[in-house]
DNA sequence: ATATTGAACGATTGGTTGATTGTTCAAAGT
DNA sequence: ACTTTGAACAATCAACCAATCGTTCAATAT
């Protein structure tokens, strides 16, 4: 079983090497084959297909990310508002920077966006958790008033949509970005601080 | 010079007529100059080329939604809060019934939006300049707090942004996109509220 | 038995050719 | 002179074929 999983684990090792280099499209099956030194049909016997690769790198990647986001729950000493900024800020930068570096990647997630839409969603569901704790922490603390947390947090997803889509934001520069995030930030913090 | 723009006129209809129908792409310029009983070459007195005339058509789409969010403005005898709400709400049913009538027709925009990208932006400008009047009327009767209302009418646009992009809705109903946007709308509402 | 191969198959892609279309402009019409 | 035309030109599109690629599976190796 776990010479099973080694092998994944190299497979999948050489796809995050091949499609960040060449991209999703241009990187064969024979060529992965070639990189774990076994035929093309093997592969199959570890993954059922091309696109479960990229679904497998992209899923740990949004894994990463939501557990990075996670840290900001932690602590005691800072308040729910500055998690919450904190929260905005690392999401738009974690999404920017995987843009910025490789464009590649931004091919492969779309790819695996558009073949499977519910992998999409269960991203933002991920990080939606995060947010929905974010908000729990300030209602406690007296800092917000939220009836419904969780149905704030997709609403604060809404808000926030374009600063999580890289095709949406091309051509402008973080400085913008941030600028233009700062200010629907401002206005989200008042819309569900305690008076 | 009275002639010329009845011509004008003459093509933009057909324009109208054919794009909305058979789409953009698939009506040839040589099929306009003979719903309009002229040579195709004659079209070019009278417009640039085939894009210039779906420009004028979008804008004139552009310039009547602008001016019926534009008389949200009028009469005196309602809340600029309830106004904002209108101005979304106007503006998403919009979008909305114009996807939904003719498919075509978002295929339209999308090319001149990506052929001139500075139209959309013009397009965003003129329901801004509304936006921004609403909240200087919130503010002067003391029901907003805003600073810079242009700067904010922005960053309501940006929050809204999920609205305003029919590729970023199809396959969501309009219900669902009027809960969301109320949920936002709330968030906001509270957001630039006065205490 | 289980793991692995690599040839075979269908689907997809890349490239090339011919046709169509947007645009121009010299000639004809008014 | 000012309009309008329609043939000519270049760019784009569609249809086709060959090649490549993802995937399967009977045969082979361990």
């Amino acid at each position: 079983m776990t010479a099973l999983d080694a092998t994944r684990e190299q497979i999948i090792a050489a796809g995050r090497e091949r499609f960040a280099h060449y991209g999703y499209a241009k990187t064969t099956m024979a060529e992965l084959a070639r990189d774990c030194d076994m035929s093309p049909g093997n592969l199959y016997r570890f993954f059922a297909g091309k696109l479960e690769i990229a679904e497998e790198i992209c899923l740990r990647a949004s894994l990463r990310t939501a557990d990075e986001l996670a840290q900001i729950l932690s602590g005691s000493e800072r308040s729910a508002t500055e998690r919450l900024h904190d929260f905005l800020f690392m999401d738009l930068r974690a999404t920017f920077h995987a843009l910025e570096e490789d464009e590649k990647i931004v091919e492969m997630a779309q790819i695996v966006t558009t073949q499977r839409p519910e992998f999409h969603n269960e991203g933002l569901l991920r990080e939606r958790e995060v947010l929905s704790k974010i908000l729990e922490m300030g209602v406690q603390a007296g800092e917000f008033v939220v009836a419904d947390p969780d149905m704030t947090a997709e609403m604060i997803q809404v808000a926030t949509m374009k600063f999580s889509y890289p095709q949406l934001f091309t051509r402008l520069s973080l400085e913008k970005l941030e600028r233009e995030l700062q200010g629907v930030y401002e206005i989200i913090s008042r819309g569900i601080r305690a008076l």
